[in-house]
DNA sequence: ACCTGAACACCGTTCAAGT
DNA sequence: ACCTGAACACCGTTCAAGT
């Protein structure tokens, strides 16, 4: 074992070390405050040493999306099909709440990485046993998920501060209930 | 009269022609060009002349989301709310189409100003000739707007980049209808 | 192999000075 | 009143140099 002697080294560094201490940055004192330096400085590294494991800050901030859609938790597969969409719809709200700087990026970002098709597919998976054929089942996906991800980044970025917690609670569960008809209803 | 005078003065700047001027270079170059110094040097100013105008770059980007909602027309009042709230999604649409770069911002910002207090309440109209009670219709518009903004945003974005124009449009269609059964089902 | 020091071009912002 | 020059602290990024 080298156990011991990489325990005396300084600890390494390594892209998800790196994507923790931004996104940790990021839901402390928001996304302003996450530049290299900062992010390098909480690792007790120089800025420059960043850049062996992340292409740049653009890559930086790609990989705070993909840490926010790694920590999304999938839906208990036994489940029928309603509560597991609820219980994935919940997720990304719980999820905008805890990161409410990094979550805006989801919607602005090419949906295109491993990560994002896994979220994508489970949420299809549970249309398909909804009985909509997987053409419907795409398009649904499309509008609930951009739905979803709409309401969570506005109540993330403070736009229904105005609202106390419970009217958004019930606004919430009136989108579910919007999501289920639109569902059960077919395609228009 | 002072025209000649004016007139012969190097064109004056205003907040107006300073938010024209970075909405210009967003949707020419994206938001990370939009710099204090490249807004200025568009006006033949330095950078330092801005802050008689806009309190800091902040201020700009709240000013460019203030300059989009001003943009947006005002539906026809006398249409049925139907085709007036068509008409108020499809001009957030087109408005994300046309200011891709700074669309995006409207789903992160607090909607206290007057431009959005303005759209929200054309929207309430709409949805109180609907036969919905003043409660039900501001639920509805914050769902409503959410997911308008959310498609529009992604679709903006470019999140949806691999599908067709055709489909996108089908999928805009498609969400019509859920709002339309959203408010004609009644709040559930 | 992995990190650092030094350097570069650029950013937002201030404040006294010009006209 | 309105704009500029000079200056400051900070940013992302590079590259040769250290170990």
């Amino acid at each position: 074992m080298s156990y011991t002697y990489l325990m005396g080294r300084r600890a390494q560094i390594s892209r998800p070390s790196i994507l923790g201490a931004a996104l940790a940055i990021a839901d402390e004192q928001g996304l302003a405050a996450v530049t290299m330096s900062a992010v390098a400085a909480r690792l007790d590294v120089t800025a420059m040493a960043l850049y062996r494991h992340v292409a740049g800050k653009d890559d930086l901030l790609d990989g705070l999306v993909e840490a926010l859609l790694t920590e999304m938790p999938p839906p208990a597969a036994e489940l029928p099909w309603q509560q597991r969409l609820e219980h994935l719809a919940g997720a990304l709200r719980s999820s905008a709440a805890r990161h409410p700087a990094v979550f805006p990026l989801l919607l602005q970002r090419p949906a295109a990485t491993e990560q994002a098709r896994q979220v994508r597919d489970n949420v299809c998976a549970a249309l398909h046993q909804a009985g909509l054929d997987p053409e419907q089942a795409a398009r649904a996906e499309r509008l609930i998920s951009t739905a979803v991800l709409g309401f969570a980044t506005s109540e993330a970025a403070g736009r229904f501060d105005h609202h106390p917690p419970d009217v958004r609670d019930a606004d919430f569960a009136c989108l579910l209930n919007a999501i289920h008809a639109l569902i059960t209803r077919g395609p228009a």
